[in-house]
This record gives C-alpha cells, structure tokens and sequence, in this order.
DNA sequence: CAGACGAATGAACGCGCGTTCATATTTTCA
DNA sequence: TGAAAATATGAACGCGCGTTCATTCGTCTG
C-alpha cells in the first residue's frame, strides 16, 4: 500500500512517524519551552509580556518561540510593533494538558532498589 | 498552601512541575527511546529482543533503558540470564498513545511564509 | 571451576542545542 | 527623516547527551 508514506504495521509505527513523535516531545523536553506554551496556553501574550514573565533574555524568548513555530504548535500576528503569540490550535493545548496530568501522576523518579 | 511542594497557581505551574513535565517529555525526544517504548507498549521484551528489532547496539539499548527506568517509565525483571522489560503501568501507555495521536493530527511543519 | 551468554557499566568522543552577545529588521512617533 | 521601541536574526560558546568501544557483572551449563 502507501509508498513512502508512514503506516502502521503492526502496532509499530514507521521510522518517519517514530521521528516525527521525537521532534514533537523535543519541544516539550525543556523547562523555557515548557514554560512560554503553559502561558500561552493560558491566553495569547506578546513577546514582551513573555520576557516578563518567564526570567529569561528577549533573545532567547524569540529563539524558542521560532522552535516552537517551526514545529507548528505556535503562531504569532503582528500588531503594530508587537507580535501576539497563541497556541496554533486545541490540540496543543490538550497536549500540554495531558503532559501535565501524566507527570502528575507518574510513579516518578521509582528508581530500581 | 503547600509549602515548598508544587502548585497550580492561576493555570500556571510551578518551577519544579515545569521541569518534571520536560524531564518526563524528554524521554519521549528522540527516536531511539521512542521506538524501544513502542515496541515495549506492545508487549515485554528482553533486551536481546529490543536489539534484534531496533536497529540499534546492545549497549546503546541498555543505556536508553536506564534512562526510562529512571524516569520510572519502564520496568525490567530478571528471568534467568535475560531481563524482560515493560512499561511501568498503564499512564506511560496512554501517555505513548496520546503523543502518537497528537503528532498525527498536529498542523505540522506549517513554517511562517 | 571454566567458559559462554545476556545485560549492565564506564569512559570517551562528537554533535546537537539552548543560551548569550551583538546586530539587523520592522514599526511607530515626533 | 531620525530615534526609539519591539522583535528577529546570526554567530559563537559551553555543555548535555546519545552513541560507541571496551570491560565487568550475573547467570547458566558442562
């Protein structure tokens, strides 16, 4: 069937779609990533307002914030001289939602005895 | 409230919710644990059995396997000369599912114009 | 006990990546 | 138009981390 296409087989997921899955948690595998998508899950903020918020440099903000739109998960409009940053859409905030009840609720850090 | 624990605090988690959500995540940022998860969401393996399918070392698999047992994400148990692994419990399938279905109905690589 | 097998461990290497510093781009206002 | 504000971009640095190579540990068998 599909040609170059992902697929399932058998439970097991094509190497390209394992990789997108990778490159998709990577956003969510850092606290400054973490930190700037539970804001704008919150409510849409501009740049600036983020700064403020989370401690990090305006620099650093605008990297992360490519990052994150490079993986689609954000989206920025322009007004006037500010750019307003929101989530792309529900499904990242359910991501982000389910991230956090998960880690919540793992047996975490059980190392072996 | 609590003192020193984390909190929800006007939708926003604390500094140490924000790096247990990355740290947990990270697990899932890179194809080779993504892939060794999948095969064990599907059911236990020995190591052996892991290297076979992936197409990965012995050590390299060992390695990643330490890392989701320190993250409490997987479990092995000693059965003779081999140790068969598996998730940990059902919130690191779930999880692993719902991350699988995300990136599928994610807008993705939708990259500015 | 010696040897083989399965898995874990440690050291070292290479690179990806998050940060910082400096500078450019865009927009607004006087 | 020139300056200032808001954000983006680029280069470079440092380090975390995934891999490999070599070795060790635990277990079974003869």
């Amino acid at each position: 069937m599909g040609h170059g296409t992902d697929a399932t087989v058998a439970g097991v997921l094509s190497k390209d779609a394992v990789d997108a899955v990778a490159r998709t948690m990577h956003a969510l595998s850092t606290p400054s990533r973490v930190h700037l998508l539970l804001r704008l899950r919150d409510e849409p903020r501009t740049v600036g307002e983020l700064v403020a918020d989370v401690g990090m440099e305006q620099s650093a903000v605008s990297h992360q914030l490519r990052v994150l739109r490079h993986l689609g998960l954000v989206v920025g409009e322009r007004h006037g001289r500010q750019i307003r940053y929101r989530l792309h859409d529900d499904h990242v905030a359910q991501l982000l939602d389910e991230a956090v009840f998960h880690v919540e609720h793992l047996t975490t850090g059980r190392v072996d005895g």
